[in-house]
DNA sequence: AAATTCGTTGCAACCGGTTGCACGGACTTC
DNA sequence: GAAGTCCGTGCAACCGGTTGCAACGAATTT
């Protein structure tokens, strides 16, 4: 149907090699042929099948996306700046929907069939053995909000969410609440467990009373949920460090219908700055994690590793800020 | 690297051609080789590449999936159905973000060369021209949340917006409000235009008096900025129908801010039912598309047009239907 | 026992490109 | 004018699969 290699070749005049020397660039071709074979192409409509030359070059320029939040608002500012960041270096992102899925083998054995050239893994929740199963599988991968380790073995890109749990605690402190709670996501997540220790620590440092709770996902319903077991056992505490956007307004619709008022009775400060978070009727005060830094980045390594493969692993991370909103009470 | 066609075939002794065969089913391969095959393959952690396969088959089992409502939480949801319908059938999703793109001829180019097997356009403001692009290259496309035309010459899957307008209108009358608004979104997008027609001439029915206006995009801000330019015209009517959900959030915040209580003041009616819209500090009265179905068959047609791509174009419309919230009041 | 049928198998060509190599011609150089 | 460069080109093999065709052996029929 579509016009190939020997079509153009054929009305050009010239061989097979001619015409795929015009389009690979870099290659030896006189202006002569290169000019009669761009006049063929463009008459046949021509444009080279990716699939087939990424037969024989070994490089697809397909890039594997592999993620798991998609109920979470703020995964859609990610994707949009993933997805647009990679075609504009001429990449095409192959979507992998994980949805609850922790085994990888079923998403190793999908991305390899398709030869891509690289893996992002955008997620903070999928556990690490998950990306490593795509390294063990010789697939570059870069892990963007995932955990910074110790002794790397794989690329990460995010923040450090650790210091995010105490940036979170200094600031509660700052604003004079004094029994301060986390609420966190599932307790499984690195992200989850590295905010706790840095709030949970600072906390104490800070002669604060913290105490911790996790909700089952990142999620609205999951705050709510867990918010609403909380409110069962007794009042709340004065301000709580939400793991996420999501679970703060989750947590604080239930603070509302409970007859509290933010930030006068209790402060919420949620993770991430979701677009949503700055709307009027949300208004969350929260940390922002910069977006835009930790997704260009990612795709950075992600393209130097097609060059170079056995890059050392590398661990890029990025300052969070605050953004003040109506859900804490200001400095005094 | 990874093992191939020929290292399975020399691992089980048999030729290349056999083990093909037992990859591909109602082949035909005797017990005996397919259990050398088989364990062959196991042994070298073999699968084959689709790539390869889909250079002669002519399938890829890729399917275009394009879009442009990167900015709206909706399409979080529309996406998570779609890559999850798609990848249980096997199917992989290659995500083209256009994002204000509206010239077709590059996004047609890029899918050309995957050689993807079909498209699905999810947009309700792509410009027919779009659709038709793909179309013309010979893609078997299907248009999800589109217009429906008389004569279709594409397969189109929504609902019928015209329709929903005139629900919208009902709704309004039915509780009481008077004075109507209709805030739309871009004025181009196909959406707009329908139901623009189908609430002014059902409000018109129903003597009802009716004004509309119309938002640059459909996000929250561009609401706001809407309701703020409508404010500044006058008081504002009873009641709004809002084009989208995150239009009438961003129009509700405005309202709210200036004094106007819902639905005591000010009643208003998105449309789509995104997830935030159940949020309790947001509590919309919307009207509900069943994107599920939507989707779903969406995903059916264009699975069906990979065995008969000429296929005649169909129209699938599903009802919607009204979500009572807190943003309208109850009926008399 | 010969003929027929049938399922299984391998050969080889092909899908749409890429690329090492050798050849040919134009252009320098001595 | 002969030798040496260099650039451009085509041939042919290859990437990792698929598939039509013919051959083959076993089982069935006569």
């Amino acid at each position: 149907m579509a016009a190939t290699l020997k079509d153009v070749a054929a009305r050009a005049g010239v061989s097979r090699s001619a015409v795929s020397r015009t389009f690979t660039k870099g290659a030896s071709v006189s202006e002569k042929t290169r000019r009669k074979v761009e006049k063929a192409a463009a008459d046949l409509g021509y444009s080279p099948n990716a699939l087939a030359s990424g037969l024989t070059t070994g490089r697809t320029r397909l890039i594997g996306l592999v993620s798991n939040n998609f109920h979470n608002p703020i995964f859609l500012e990610v994707f949009d700046l993933f997805t647009r960041g990679l075609q504009d270096r001429g990449l095409r992102p192959l979507i992998i929907n994980l949805s609850g899925e922790t085994d990888p083998t079923d998403s190793v054995r999908m991305l390899r069939q398709y030869s891509v050239d690289g893996v992002i893994v955008a997620s903070s929740t999928a556990p690490p053995s998950f990306t490593s199963a795509f390294r063990d599988s010789n697939i570059p991968v870069v892990h963007s909000f995932g955990r910074a380790s110790v002794t790397p073995d794989i690329h990460v890109v995010g923040v450090d969410n650790v210091e995010c749990g105490r940036m979170a605690a200094r600031t509660l402190a700052d604003r004079g609440y004094r029994k301060v709670g986390f609420l966190g996501g599932p307790e499984s997540a690195t992200s989850t467990q590295d905010r706790a220790k840095g709030f949970l620590e600072e906390a104490r440092r800070l002669n604060l009373t913290a105490s911790s709770s996790y909700a089952a996902q990142y999620s609205f319903e999951s705050g709510r949920d867990e918010m609403r077991r909380l409110l069962r056992l007794g009042p709340p505490q004065d301000a709580y460090f939400c793991g996420d956007d999501v679970l703060s307004i989750g947590a604080l619709s239930v603070l509302h219908d409970a007859g509290f008022d933010t930030p006068a009775n209790v402060g919420v400060i949620g993770l991430n700055d979701m677009e949503i978070a700055g709307w009027d009727n949300i208004d969350l005060t929260t940390i922002q994690q910069p977006l835009q830094q930790i997704i260009a980045s990612s795709i950075e390594i992600v393209v130097s590793m097609l060059d170079q493969p056995d890059r050392h692993p590398e661990i890029r991370l990025f300052p969070c800020q605050i953004v003040e909103r109506g859900t804490l009470r200001p400095l005094p």
